[in-house]
DNA sequence: TAAACGTATGAACAGATATTCATATGTAAG
DNA sequence: CTTACATATGAATATCTGTTCATACGTTTA
């Protein structure tokens, strides 16, 4: 019986490679072949690589931390003064900035009782310059 | 007696300018002048540019959206063909969807009762790929 | 027209997160 | 050593966000 209903055309005619499949797929969807969708889950890169990747983004993509980070590809500076420039206190500012340390995308140093910060490296600044001319379109 | 005060070195040199400025600073810093302040504040970005660009970081900055652009950018795919890949619900999927869709992140378009994504522009596969290579270092 | 299928969406819930407040730490000056 | 200042941090809170579940919508086929 199962044979029968093999037999009965229980297959399509896949619209990715033109090929026959059996409908054996779980979602039930038939619009791609299953070779297609082992093709692309082959190609796509490690649950670790692409969890760093969406982190980075993750990091940048806070309204503060953003304004820190243009603040800093401006110049180095302070905790006390990057509050200022943005109109935040100095609490608010160095919890983000713990943040952008710990992805590694700013370098601190100790001038005496302050503390001043920087862009880590010139990857960082490419990355937001490549978001600001996408916006600005 | 504020002339007095005022005479009365309270004053410093700005280890930014070299020049000399009085204790007016709100936060009582005065690591930096307040020409350099005003400075920073003037350059940069206006608060809606800046906030689109934290935007379309943000939008980058999930795992499942980032794997769902990633898989993208091999192929045009359905939903629910991405659902198999990703090995999540049709519904997650399309939740998510919507929010690339809003950020113009990816097109669509119907091919009977499925609906095919793609990458909506260059651009993007080339943030994502800037990502790529810095997280790989 | 009814059934089947692919997709979209609202509500609900759990987990994440940004800011505030209070306070601790580290450094320099008196 | 005490005081002042710049920064860091833990706890608390309000808000945001991603997934699930149920269901509605749109298209195709019988």
């Amino acid at each position: 019986m199962a044979e029968e209903k093999q037999d009965k055309s229980e297959q399509f005619v896949c619209s990715a490679c033109g090929d026959k499949h059996p409908q054996e797929r779980e979602t039930g969807c038939i619009c791609r072949c299953p070779e297609i969708i082992a093709e692309l889950e082959q190609c796509m890169p490690c649950e670790e690589e692409i969890y760093d990747v969406s982190e980075l983004f993750r990091v940048l993509g806070d309204l503060t931390r953003a304004k820190i980070l243009f603040a800093l590809s401006q110049r180095e500076m302070c905790v006390c003064d990057i509050a200022e420039v943005l109109g935040m206190t100095q609490s608010a500012i160095s919890h983000q900035l713990r943040v952008l340390k710990q992805a590694r995308l700013v370098r601190y140093r100790r001038e005496g009782k302050a503390v001043s910060y920087s862009i880590a490296d010139h990857h960082v600044k490419t990355i937001l310059s490549m978001g600001i001319e996408h916006v600005a379109e």
